[in-house]
DNA sequence: GACCGTAACCTACGGTTGAGTAGGTTCAAT
DNA sequence: ATTGAACCTACTCAACCGTAGGTTACGGTC
C-alpha cells in the first residue's frame, strides 16, 4: 500500500477510534491494530499521536466552518439562522465521527480548565456575530453571549439526536432555528424552514 | 485527622483534580499527594477513583437539579425561564469546579458514544417539558429539542463565562433568558430580569 | 502499669497499559 | 545487485491502578 493510500486509511480509522474513546482513551496501538499494521507506521506518517489527532481536527474544523460560512452568507437574518442551524445539523447526521471528535473535551489548546473545539468555533461565531451588533445598535460586547449560546443549542441538540436519530435533521433544525428566531414566547406548533435550496 | 474529617478534605481535593484534568486525567495519587497522604487512604475511604468520582458527581448533581427546580416552580412561564438561566449561572460562579465536572465527557455511564452528565440533566428538563407541551398543545416528542437546546445554551455560556468572568451572571443570564424567550427576533438592546428575589 | 484492640496511616510492590524508538526484513523497480 | 519504500519485531521507560503487609499511637481494660 503506497504512503498516500496508508495515511488516508489510518486517518479515517483514527477519526472513528477518537470518537469513540476520545483523545485519553485511544491508543495509537488500537489505531494501529484496526488498520492490521504496526505501530511505528503511525509514527511514521504523523508522528504520534497529537500529530494525527491535529490532522483530523483540522479537517473537521474546516469543513464545519465552511459550511456555517456558507449558510450565513445570504438572505435575510431569519433565513440565515435556519440555514446555519440547517448546516449544523446537517453535518452531525452526515460526519457522526467529526462531530463526536469536535463536541468531545480537548486536553491540546486548553487554556485554563478543559474545553470543546466547539468552544472554539463559538468564538469565531462571536467575532461575526460583533459586527453584526454593532451596526444594529447592540452591545458588541455581548455578542459572544449569543454565540455561545446558539453554539450550545445546536451542540447539546446535536449529541441528543445522535442518540435517537430522529425526527429528521429538517424537522429539528426547524425547532431549533424557531427557538432562537421566535423564542418560547411566539413558537409556532410545527416550525418548518422557510424554503430555500439545501443544496 | 479522623475518618470524617479526611473524607471530606479527599472530596474537596478530589473534586478540583478532577475538574482540572478530567476523569481520566486525573491520578489517584495525585489526590493523595496532595492531601499529604498515601494512596491506600484513598482506597480505604472511597474504595478506588470511580468511587469518590460518583460521590462528587451525585453531591453536585443533586445541587444543581434542586437549585434548577426551585428556580422553575413558581411564576410566569417567562420568570421560570428567568431564574433558570440565574440559578444555573450562579451556580457556575459559586461552585465552578463542580460545573466543570458536569460539564465534562465522562466515561462511565457512557452509553455508545461519549456524553457530559449535563446531557443527562437535559434528560430530566425534558420531563417538565413534556409534561409542559402536552397541556398546552404542542408536540410532546419535540420537548426533548427544546429542553436539550436551552441546557445546552446555558452550558456553553458557563464554560466561556468560566474564562472571561465578566459581565456579572445576572446581566449574562438576563440576556440568555431574553434570547430563550424573545428570540433573536425581539432581542431588546439591554436586556434585565423581570424583578423576584434571588434568594 | 502492662496488655490489647483498633483507627489511621505508611512503604513497597505486582501488574498492566501505553508512548515512543532501535534496528532489521521484505520486495519491487531500476 | 542495489536502493529505497513499506513494514515488522522487540524492546525501553514511565505512569498508574490497586493491594499486601506492616507501623504508630491512643484509649480502654484487667
Amino acid at each position: 500500500m503506497t504512503a498516500t493510500e496508508r495515511r488516508a486509511q489510518l486517518v479515517e480509522i483514527a477519526r472513528t477510534v477518537f470518537a469513540k474513546r476520545g483523545y485519553e482513551g485511544t491508543s495509537v496501538e488500537e489505531i494501529a491494530a484496526r488498520a492490521k499494521v504496526s505501530k511505528p507506521i503511525v509514527y511514521e506518517h504523523f508522528g504520534g499521536k497529537e500529530g494525527i489527532y491535529a490532522v483530523i481536527v483540522d479537517r473537521e474544523m474546516e469543513y464545519i466552518v465552511r459550511r456555517i460560512t456558507e449558510a450565513i452568507a445570504t438572505g435575510s437574518p431569519r433565513e440565515r439562522v435556519e440555514q446555519a442551524a440547517l448546516a449544523f445539523l446537517t453535518y452531525v447526521r452526515d460526519h457522526p465521527d467529526g462531530f463526536a471528535i469536535l463536541a468531545q473535551d480537548t486536553p491540546l489548546l486548553s487554556k485554563g480548565g478543559i474545553a470543546s473545539l466547539l468552544n472554539d468555533l463559538a468564538e469565531r461565531v462571536g467575532g461575526v456575530f460583533a459586527a453584526a451588533f454593532g451596526t444594529a445598535g447592540y452591545d458588541a460586547r455581548s455578542a459572544p453571549i449569543y454565540a455561545n449560546a446558539l453554539i450550545g443549542m445546536v451542540t447539546f441538540v446535536g449529541k441528543w439526536w445522535t442518540d435517537v436519530r430522529k425526527p429528521s435533521v429538517e424537522d429539528v433544525a426547524a425547532h431549533i432555528a424557531a427557538l432562537a428566531w421566535m423564542g418560547l414566547r411566539h413558537l409556532p406548533k410545527r416550525p418548518r424552514i422557510s424554503g430555500r435550496k439545501t443544496t
